[in-house]
RNA sequence: GGGCAGGUUCCAGAGUGGCCAAAUGGGGCGGACUGUAAAUCCGCUGUUUCGACUUCAUAGGUUCGAAUCCUAUCCUGCCCA
């Protein structure tokens, strides 16, 4: 299978424009893929475009892998209704060193082979271009009218919040990166999300146009999940690559939790196993789909890929422990180096020795934690019975957390609805 | 620059002087059921020492009383120039 084929097996091709392929197939092609550095750890939407640089990779090719340090100043207006806030200057340079960390990770880098991986920054080339001399030498290509016929600006031409010409200007800069790659790089193909479609093209024309040369394009469809909520986010937000912002347990739980059909789609997409491999798990998930055999497999892969082979394990057995039924006894017979691996992981908690042993009631003791964020939140909760105290739930605000509940003298289990843990240490 | 229409709680969107912490829908959260799923059903969805307190773009004003009326400012859309 070449490339493409690969991919569109995958369902990782949307659009793509023609002679993509047999451009793949005539020698190795440079390809380049754009990160928006919005933070300063890329979360797993980004997960998609890096596997599109692996893939490419894989089969020979050599990957460009450009943080939007330029880009990031302006803000991508497509497909968005409203205009993003503007970053400083300092978070944008935090951000994209962080997202530079990440990347090389990854990707192979070693500079010895012909088809290294090598990262390279817009801001770098934009950093000296002046006004003036962008409208003349870039301006001049594009008309307004074909700019302005783009799906991805619609819906903020004809929505009610309006779009400054900051934001307008986004996919000339954009398309400026790529007629920048191909001169300086021969870099002649560029990949990206489905919603980056009108503003790669701009850039293949300004190739054309500017250059008289000739690039290529493909989009990966976006992330969509199979009951039309967006993908890559919990109830606690995005889910990052970095530990530090996700962790390993809950990076591993996301995609645990994946709805069957939607396990089948993530499988291909985020995974490198074959083909063959890959018709077989579904094959088997369709007739036993209450193991969950497809999840499993695709939340080892991904947290592997991402994190390591021990932070799985670790993942793996906290979950097991966390979501068994009858572990109240499991719970209080674990000890004190058992119960920290398994809730590595889960957010901790600290507690005054003193507040403790003087007793505090359950509502004032989760608003205290920031376990909830108010004490009417925190006593709803309770009276909906969504709070267990090592796993024994909550029954009334009448609670008193005391030293009582203290699992190895020092650790006290909340649990916030099915799925939210949160280790209370004493101090 | 001129005219018109707007800015309401996470979002959409009611409310045009007291009955408004503000309808309804969506989303979110929690519970039951389940496969740590989907669907369904139920509850919650500004803060609180439960007496109150702070909210309806911002700042003033009228009134016993304002999201609702007046003035100024900022922002947005549409039309005209």
């Amino acid at each position: 299978m070449n490339l493409i084929e690969e991919l569109r097996w995958r369902g990782m091709v949307q659009d793509i424009m023609p002679g993509t392929e047999e451009q793949l197939l005539k020698e190795m092609t440079t390809a380049y893929v754009g990160f928006d550095p919005t933070a300063d750890s890329l979360h797993i939407g980004s997960l998609v475009p890096i596997l599109l640089l692996v893939h490419l990779q894989r089969a020979g090719h050599k990957p460009l892998a450009l943080v939007g340090g330029a880009t990031g100043m302006v803000g991508d207006p497509s497909f968005k209704a409203e205009e993003r806030r503007m970053l400083d200057l300092d978070t944008l340079a935090r951000n994209q060193a962080g997202i530079k960390a990440q990347l090389e990770r990854f990707l192979d880098f070693d500079p010895s082979k012909p088809n290294a991986a090598e990262m390279v920054n817009n801001f770098d080339w934009f950093r000296d271009i002046s006004f003036l001399d962008f409208i003349r030498d870039v301006g001049k290509h594009i008309t307004v009218n074909y700019m302005m016929a783009k799906d991805s600006v619609k819906r903020r031409i004809e929505g009610d919040s309006g779009m400054s010409f900051t934001e307008f200007t986004y996919q000339l800069i954009q398309g400026y990166d790529f007629y920048h790659l191909y001169t300086a790089k021969n870099c002649k193909l560029q990949m990206g999300g489905s919603d980056q479609w009108g503003n790669i093209v701009t850039g293949t024309e300004l190739v054309r146009r500017k250059a008289n040369g000739e690039a290529f394009a493909f989009t990966c469809p976006l992330m969509k999940k199979a009951d039309g909520t967006k993908f890559g986010k919990t109830e606690k937000g995005n889910v990052w690559l970095d530990a530090r912002l996700t962790s390993p347990y809950t990076f591993y739980q996301f995609w645990f939790n994946a709805a069957d059909a939607d396990a089948e789609n993530y499988i291909r997409i985020f995974t490198l196993l074959d083909k063959a491999e890959i018709e077989e798990l579904i094959a088997t998930h369709r007739q036993t789909p209450e193991q969950r055999l497809l999840q499993k497999r695709l939340a080892k892969e991904i947290t592997i890929f991402v994190h390591s082979e021990k932070d799985y394990e670790f993942a793996v057995k906290a979950s097991e422990l966390l979501f068994r039924n009858d572990t109240a006894d499991v719970l209080q017979s674990l000890t004190e180096s058992q119960l920290l691996d398994v809730m590595d992981g889960v957010p901790q908690v600290e507690v005054n020795a003193a507040d403790l042993s003087a007793g505090k009631d359950i509502v004032t003791f989760l608003a205290d934690t920031a376990i909830l964020p108010s004490k009417s939140e925190a006593r709803k909760m309770v009276q909906n019975g969504g709070i267990s105290i090592n796993k024994l739930k909550v029954e009334g605000i009448e609670k008193v957390v005391d030293t009582t509940l203290l699992l190895n003298q020092k650790y006290i289990l909340i649990q916030r609805g099915k799925k939210n843990y949160y280790l209370v240490t004493v101090k």
